[in-house]
DNA sequence: ATATGTGCAAATCCTTTGCATAGAA
DNA sequence: TTCTATGCAAAGGATTTGCACATAT
């Protein structure tokens, strides 16, 4: 599995050991592209046979943001989306039905962006199109 | 006060009634462009010496929300920032501090925005830059 | 008068934490 | 072994809610 000797790795650059739960969760959730909640991640492993307390499923999830193979979504009120794609892009939001979409950052020019603040550095660009539903 | 009068008709159009703490906490809230959580516009509003109670504040920015005299922020993980400038704008994100800083609208165009999503329409254009301190 | 709003405390919900047990090196 | 991870239940923190009292029209 490809995959798993990536996030091996990766896990090992971090100091954190590949356990079956880790490494069984990183084949979930980086089997496509997806935005899941950590609730969505209990629940689907759940599905799948995979042994893991919701306590792994939040420390685990955090482990994969803090080494880069996940990104943290923070747009909705009540619970944080963990992105499976990391390299830059945008989303479309739902704001009805919370859903995102990705958009690849390529598509997306920008102009007049000013420079960070002073004693800042710029760390990413998020741009997210709010959509509701047609009624 | 010009203020009051705007926020009292808005209300109103809303069916919600200008009581004192809904007045007073709209004078704190919009006397010039700020992010404020609601803990933070409970502090103020003690310090000013409005009398008022952790779930009305609550309440009311939430019902200045509905209103559409108050954005929702939901960028931090922990808390919903207030945003007192409601049209339409970007944002620095300074992710050690929290701190928000605007950036005018105006200043920023885009080219390739895909349309929004069959069944949808556009609600709003969000652009975070996200900025951390120089160590 | 009468419908609404306010305040308090308790309830909720997501997320984190403490601690004993299990697992990886 | 020895350090780290897991799992459970309990704690934590922001936000909401239920209900009695106060207030706006």
């Amino acid at each position: 599995m490809e995959h798993q000797d990536t996030i091996a790795n990766r896990l090992a650059r971090h100091g954190a050991k590949p356990t079956t739960q880790r490494l069984q969760l990183a084949e979930l959730v980086f089997a496509r592209p997806q935005h899941l909640s950590a609730e969505q991640v209990l629940k689907a492993a759940r599905v799948q046979g995979i042994r893991v307390s919701k306590a792994t499923v939040y420390n685990t999830l955090n482990l994969f943001v803090e080494c880069g193979l996940l990104r943290e979504l923070v747009v909705d009120r009540d619970r944080v989306y963990y992105d499976s794609t990391v390299h830059a892009h945008h989303h479309f939001y739902n704001v009805d039905t919370g859903e995102m979409i990705d958009i690849p950052a390529e598509s997306v020019s920008f102009a007049g962006v000013p420079a960070a603040p002073a004693g800042t550095e710029q760390d990413g660009v998020d741009v997210i199109i709010r959509v509701r539903n047609r009624d």
